[in-house]
DNA sequence: ACCTGAACACCGTTCAAGT
DNA sequence: ACCTGAACACCGTTCAAGT
């Protein structure tokens, strides 16, 4: 039988949907290709290859947490936001956290742009900031690849966003925290149109 | 043909040399029974699933640069000597970072307690000292992690280590130089007797 | 006890052959 | 053009059988 033709957005929805249910770990090209109805050698036309698929899916979550600052909005809270935003998509799909962060290309332009920015809006020297921006993105990256949540519980701590949050605080204003509460973040998770 | 008694060190430090060679994504169980002489069952009796093994070699990577302070030591110094140390050894085993940071219970009470010490000691209230502790580790994974060097030559940056070591002066004291670099940090790597 | 090596149940990837 | 599905060259893991 022959199918409706399949797209690259497909599969790397499909993907990360399997992988939102079992973790990357016991994804394979096999049961990819069932859950589209399509055969092995259809996916591999439009994906060169496993690792490469994974890195699209990586590139995806990336995208879907993404949201521009708006102009009246405090740049700290904002990167604070974009952090927590990344690291619930990331819990979702249990092992995606390397390849969202493993290849470098996935700190875009823009959103380095939009980081530097906002910490110079909030008071930072430019040159601070360039640091400053640098330890932000490996600390993140070092929470969303630890299995932060294991630790915490372990410890018997209440809330690994406030944790997260307080690792923020102390990197951009040495413990101060960066705004009183308002609420948790707002969670904003852009979905491929179907 | 029977073999000398196999025993789990031996495969642990064959696997380190097969990943310091190759990365961990191609170390097979096959190959590294093959290159201890041994039969894939032999290996399997000592170690029970590759997985575990990986934890295991990330131990001992852990293990072998982990160095106490001595009590003359600048704690300051000496953590920033530690990260330092730690990355150059994950760099000469591609892979392993994953391994390394991934499973929490590689960070020991002992390690844990003696950053403490050493940050208290500079003069960090304990409270900060926790948080402090908390942002260095993830920092530190996320450094390992990331391909780091990649962005770093990308961007003609000359050292990595002196960008390590700038992220970890920002974390701990706001962007002040913990010393005056006294040479490099001096690398010490305990191997396992023989 | 410890080891061997064949066997099992999978992989990722390729590619002739179909429509 | 796009897809099928068999085939290839591997995996990690197990386990009867040997010593």
């Amino acid at each position: 039988m022959t199918r409706a033709t399949l797209t690259r957005g497909q599969i790397v929805d499909a993907a990360l949907e399997i992988i939102a249910d079992v973790g990357v770990e016991k994804l394979s090209m096999r049961q990819l290709s069932a859950s589209l109805g399509a055969s092995l050698g259809a996916t591999y036309r439009h994906v060169p290859t496993k690792e490469a698929l994974l890195a699209l899916c990586g590139r995806e979550l990336f995208d879907r947490s993404y949201r521009p600052r708006a102009d009246d909005e405090d740049p700290l809270q904002w990167i604070r936001d974009e952090i927590i935003n990344l690291y619930e998509l990331i819990r979702e799909h249990p092992g995606m956290a390397g390849y969202v962060i493993g290849h470098a290309n996935l700190v875009t332009p823009e959103l380095t742009a939009a980081v530097q920015e906002s910490l110079v809006t909030a008071g930072l020297t430019p040159e601070s900031a360039e640091t400053a921006r640098s330890v932000l993105a490996f600390y993140t990256s070092g929470v969303l690849l630890s299995n932060w949540s294991v630790v915490l519980s372990a410890n018997g701590l209440p809330d690994s966003k406030a944790m997260l949050a307080a690792g923020v605080d102390f990197i951009l204003r040495g413990g101060e925290p960066v705004a009183a509460s308002q609420g948790r973040a707002k969670r904003i998770v852009k979905r491929r149109q179907k």
